[in-house]
DNA sequence: TCCGTATAGTTGAATACTGCAACTGACGTT
DNA sequence: AACGTCAGTTGCAGTATTCAACTATACGGA
């Protein structure tokens, strides 16, 4: 049973975490906006690039799905990878209504680039921390996208709260 | 002198809080978009009441800089704004040139409201974690945002990274 | 077999946001 | 008074996003 003060305290921490994740948020839309495009590709792109690349390949739906957009806006996507040789869409054998969404060697590549770059920035802000506090931020931070998710459906459309 | 086991778990933390916080910024990006609407204003909107809920009235060069946006398209975020009543422009007394940005009343309340919701998801997320806990991730996570602001210029433009 | 229905993905149109560049108006310096 | 500078706005082009209409494939029942 949590005293008075350990309430307010919730509280304060709460209106902080706040701050510094809006922060963060903004940030990165603006970073990642100016950043990205040393590498050739997008914003929205290079998130593309990695979901192909840590799920591995997958149909379009899914795709959308796993970026929160519209199958429109993910095939679109699609579109530009494909243009600049990272993607590649094979029809499905079984079913030649499913594309199947992968990755070429050349998308790989690129991707790999992409995220030794940002692992390497990570690396600096963790480097300062004990095992044990970079768990709690790992952690924390998985939690608070997860809240998140949760608050939206994965469904298209707007303003989905439950 | 960190041993060579160190090492590695920093590398492999490093990993894992590139895969935690790519979602957490791919997350917010879709969700901002549906749930601010909720509440008639844009994500852009939102960030830009806040900015002024918090830091108080400001030049729209200032604005456009705490926002990390072109000073035309901070303009056009103002338009949106004062058209919906949240925001007021007022020339400045002692040099006309410059406009004072500054929240109506109604935008005033709007952020309250906004801000309280999301204070409120982010306390739940806290709830289940130890003050010293809680220390370590507002932290960290504001340690974030200043390595990504540290890797590019304010100004304008793209692709600067220092 | 064949037609109607459902599903996966694409395309067209409308809207929003962004930055760059050109412009307007105010200031101040010589 | 004239020129240069600075704050902010507007025109324009490019990109991203959704909705709705469309195409093509698959499946299921008469």
């Amino acid at each position: 049973m949590p005293r008075i003060s350990d309430r307010k305290a919730l509280e304060r921490d709460a209106v902080a975490l706040q701050r510094v994740l809006t922060e963060l948020i903004r940030v990165y839309q603006f970073r990642d906006r100016d950043t990205v495009c040393c590498y050739d590709v997008s914003t929205g792109q290079s998130h593309g690039l990695e979901r192909l690349a840590s799920q591995g390949p997958m149909s379009l739906n899914e795709f959308a799905a796993s970026l929160y957009l519209e199958k429109s806006s993910a095939s679109r996507l699609a579109d530009g990878l494909e243009r600049k040789g990272y993607l590649k869409r094979t029809p499905r054998l079984d079913d030649a209504r499913y594309l199947q969404l992968e990755l070429t060697h050349r998308g790989k590549t690129l991707h790999d680039r992409i995220e030794r770059d940002m692992i390497e920035e990570r690396a600096q802000v963790l480097s300062e921390l004990s095992a044990e506090e970079r768990r709690v931020v790992i952690e924390s931070i998985a939690r608070l996208s997860d809240a998140a998710c949760a608050g939206v459906s994965t469904e298209a459309g707007c303003c989905v709260r439950t």
